[in-house]
DNA sequence: ATATCTGCAAAGACTTTGCATGAGA
DNA sequence: TCTCATGCAAAGTCTTTGCAGATAT
């Protein structure tokens, strides 16, 4: 059984309660839904999965809730040039290892990496050294993501 | 007198008229404004400054234009979080140096850093080289990005 | 001359807000 | 019970599109 698979109380029970949170239906349908994917799901995405199990939900709950969660540090919020935000449970999370991304310009695909990681963290965390020193910033998150053309996408 | 501070005839003339585009006076304010800022602009801001010595512009010719000279590579389309997208000159250009940002999550603030940029540099080449061969991408582009606080918002 | 470019107005897409109802603890 | 959370509808913001008139070459 894949980790963080087991039934039992939701290991996110304790986080909500703790932040003073109550446990509803569409909070548990949420994070139910991003623990289960790999994929980088919209709002929209997100609401149409939800609204399967539980059609009462609505868009505007979606958004609310996934700007809770951000905000808990639960999950990440991305960008990745198609207009609209983009969720995924955060690293440390479910047995997830911390990633970047690789993007398709051309088709949108994304891809997860896991490779590579330990050296970049490396100089990340040198990098983070200087800059905070240099200007005084207090660094708490960092982004990489490459771009390029996927295998499909080049033939084209 | 600053490195692309010149007068006579601007170098993206070449650019433009090579690529079979017509040279106007909204593309010529446009790339005027984006030349001698350090900041980077969204497209109200350059449509605000554009106005003032064509204040025939419009909106809609900002964003097209925009999409042009992003499509050429002359400038780059940024998003750092601020629900809209801001534009700063390609590297190379004007003796710009290549950078990455360094962002305040708190007030917004952003700093161009040039610093580290070589030792990433050296990274990002192997990292990309990894990653071309291992997932069949052609790379043509990567984003870094640091989030954190800045002097003054650490003291709040 | 003529194909490109522009400006206006309207539409579009995603996200947020106001407010009365409903539900968790 | 009594806040906190939800859903609906409406509004907000940034960006794109349609089209007739203007412009660069």
């Amino acid at each position: 059984m894949p980790r963080g698979m087991k039934m039992g109380p939701r290991w996110w029970h304790g986080k909500l309660k703790g932040g003073g949170y109550r446990l509803t239906i569409p909070r548990e349908a949420i994070l139910n839904i991003l623990s289960k994917t790999s994929e980088h799901l919209s709002a929209e995405e997100i609401y149409m999965s939800a609204h399967k199990t539980y059609p009462a939900i609505g868009l505007t709950t979606i958004y609310r809730t996934l700007d809770l969660l951000v905000q808990m540090g639960l999950i990440f919020k991305f960008d990745f040039g198609d207009k609209r935000a983009r969720y995924e449970l955060a690293e440390g999370l479910q047995g997830k290892a911390h990633h970047h991304h690789l993007l398709c310009t051309a088709c949108g695909k994304i891809v997860d990496y896991t490779d590579f990681v330990d050296e970049e963290k490396e100089l990340l965390n040198q990098t983070e050294k200087g800059l905070s020193k240099k200007y005084n910033f207090r660094i708490t998150n960092h982004l990489i993501q490459f771009y390029g053309l996927c295998g499909k996408c080049q033939m084209k």
